[in-house]
DNA sequence: AGTGAGCGT
């Protein structure tokens, strides 16, 4: 038997065969917490990555299936090693979809790489004190 | 670390 890489990804489809009680019906708010399918989204989270695939790599992957607006692989802020994701950015939602159908379970650099819609960085809130870096250096004012 | 699931400098 050929082993198969079979792509997990992150999370299970569980699927519905049949109920066992007709009477009944499924929990809509069960599974209600996330959506199956992601939103769609110009953004594009990449996972899998090689630790050697830059950014260039992955913008010049995804630009055959698509205009790549922009494409950034995560490095570490000290190092700066790749840590083994990236995002990429499509002018259009279509094109977003061709490049996750067309790089989602492909192989990049000897690894096999995972292309989802990615989800909203960080949501416009105020001018808060929140600071996810060491160094603080707020300017809270002069902004529009 | 060469770390191998994940959502960003």
């Amino acid at each position: 038997m050929a082993t198969r890489a079979v792509a997990a990804q992150r999370g299970l489809r569980r699927l519905f065969s049949t109920s066992p009680f007709p009477s009944f019906n499924p929990p809509p708010s069960a599974a209600a917490a996330q959506q199956p399918k992601a939103e769609p989204s110009t953004n594009l989270f990449v996972s899998g990555l090689s630790k050697r695939t830059t950014t260039e790599g992955l913008k010049e992957a995804f630009s055959k299936f698509g205009e790549v607006v922009q494409a950034r692989v995560v490095t570490d802020r000290v190092s700066g090693y790749s840590k083994g994701f990236g995002f990429v950015r499509y002018g259009t939602l279509e094109d977003a979809a061709k490049g996750i159908e067309g790089m989602d379970g492909k192989f990049l650099d000897g690894w096999v790489i995972f292309a989802e819609y990615a989800r909203p960085r960080a949501p416009p809130g105020p001018p808060s004190e929140s600071s996810q870096y060491g160094h603080n250096m707020s300017s809270p004012y002069g902004r529009q």
